[in-house]
DNA sequence: TGCCCCCTGCAG
DNA sequence: CTGCAGGGGGCA
């Protein structure tokens, strides 16, 4: 078995929780809230959290980078980022179809690690759990939530994110790295340290190779994997090395598919190769010395 | 720009 | 038992 692992969800894994919950929670109303660590709420309080939250609608699911937004038809919404360890897990009351979460699922609900639990009027429950306690739920304005957006930068799956695009922020910052401009949330929006591995590997560039050496060629088919490792997770349900977990409790599929995170020391698939890893822009970070240049 | 901090579980 | 893992915000 590979070493202790630690991956918080990024776009792909946020990306399934936000189809899923779509799903799962339009048209739902909240009966009563629970908060169970306080400060997984912060800056509000529990009782104002509670008071704001009984009897909302919801609306629509979003994501926007990393975060989940549960919209409500009142204007405010509902927004989690699970960092390194969050979970948000969907229960559905006593009689649906996979009460208790998933059979295979190792998640409690509730367990030691449940920071928050929404009950919504049909008696289904919604769990945000979280060992680390890094991760966060804000209960926002509209006009919050578009202060908490702002600062990212081009959603890598629209069209606001490009080949030029990626090779214009190249050209801005030669001297950073890849790795540090594919993490900077405020330059490209839900990309983490496994899909910046991921996509530095299948294009066949270091991810500590300066921003300024890499030529036009080089950064579109950079793009291009970006775009098909993202989407191709998103189509497994997400990597779950740890403790991401999909809405209701089982592991994304992605695990397999990975070229280079997490498998120091294990061959690359392409060459045979051991994949190294080093440590690079405070990251533990993965890749093919035949491979990548 | 880079380091510290928030945390807990697990490796060593 | 110590120390490391790490997203992102804050601060020097």
């Amino acid at each position: 078995m590979p070493p202790y692992k630690s991956a918080m969800p990024e776009l792909p894994e946020v990306e399934t929780l936000r189809r899923e919950l779509n799903k799962l929670l339009v048209g739902q109303t909240i009966k009563n809230v629970e908060v169970l660590w306080t400060k997984a709420i912060l800056p509000m309080t529990a009782k104002k959290f509670t008071t704001e939250l009984l009897g909302q609608k919801v609306e629509s699911v979003d994501r926007r980078a990393k975060m989940l937004i549960v919209n409500f038809s009142n204007g405010k919404s509902l927004v989690f980022h699970l960092k390194m360890t969050g979970q948000v897990i969907f229960v559905p009351k006593k009689g649906g179809a996979t009460f208790g979460g998933h059979p295979t699922s190792d998640v409690q609900t509730p367990g030691k690690h449940t920071r928050l639990i929404l009950e919504f009027k049909n008696g289904d429950h919604l769990y945000f759990n979280d060992m680390r306690k890094f991760g966060w739920s804000r209960l926002v304005s509209a006009t919050e939530l578009n202060t908490l957006t702002s600062h990212s930068g081009p959603e890598p799956l629209s069209k606001d994110f490009s080949a030029d695009f990626l090779f214009d922020l190249f050209q801005k910052y030669p001297n950073r790295t890849l790795k540090q401009i594919l993490l900077d949330q405020t330059l490209i929006a839900g990309i983490g340290n496994i899909y910046a591995d991921e996509s530095c590997f299948l294009s066949g560039l270091m991810p500590n190779r300066k921003a300024g050496t890499v030529n036009q060629k080089q950064a579109a088919e950079l793009y291009k994997q970006i775009v098909a490792v993202l989407k191709l997770s998103i189509s497994k349900g997400g990597t779950s090395s740890r403790n991401y977990r999909r809405s209701d409790g089982s592991r994304g599929s992605f695990v397999p598919c990975l070229m280079v995170y997490g498998r120091a020391g294990e061959t690359c698939k392409k060459c045979r190769a051991l994949i190294q890893k080093i440590k690079h822009a405070g990251r533990g970070t993965h890749f093919c010395p035949q491979c990548q240049h």
